[in-house]
DNA sequence: AAAATCTTTATCCTATAGGATAAATTAGGC
DNA sequence: GCCTAATTTATCCTATAGGATAAAGATTTT
């Protein structure tokens, strides 16, 4: 696989993306007085270190668009708040 | 791995949260003249095939959060009106 | 009617996303 | 200051998401 990359979108910006989605999670779980470890497991994750490996945009990991569903649905908000 | 899913939110719910998703692009694909081909390599995609199967919720496949955050670019548009 | 274009269907392959573990660090409570 | 709780860091493993191919079908254009 090369690497190329001949979308309209840069990998950089890409980036970007996931980690000002993260930092809004981060914000509205801290807000409802949640931990990384009682959001993890409401949303199917046994693994802490997964989810905020994810939160923290760390080891190449990030939410996917099925977590934010599970995320907006545990928090009791919009998806499109994490957008 | 288990077929049990411990998370807030069921198999089927996230396929019609996908799948409602998927119409939504289609639609807004048609209403600004663009083919699937013609979309599919301007997000960095070059199967047609792929492309179809995800926007009909076909063979197991959809649409992720990067891919929409690419058509979203693509088509001028907003990622949350996809969802 | 034929050709071109667009879309769909089925299947295959593999790099990596998903998620786990363990240990270390940090933060909070008492 | 100590203990517990919460979070972070690094690394490992593997099922599957990502995306390709090829052929067939449907639609549009000529």
């Amino acid at each position: 696989m090369s690497d190329i990359d001949f979308s309209n979108v840069s990998k950089e910006d890409v980036y970007e993306f996931y980690k000002d989605i993260s930092l809004k999670v981060r914000y509205y779980r801290e807000n409802k007085n949640m931990t990384q470890l009682e959001l993890a497991l409401e949303i199917g994750i046994n693994s802490v270190a997964f989810y905020s490996n994810c939160e923290n945009s760390k080891n190449g990991k990030h939410f996917n668009l099925e977590h934010l569903y599970k995320i907006a649905k545990a928090l009791d908000m919009n998806i499109k708040d994490f957008l």
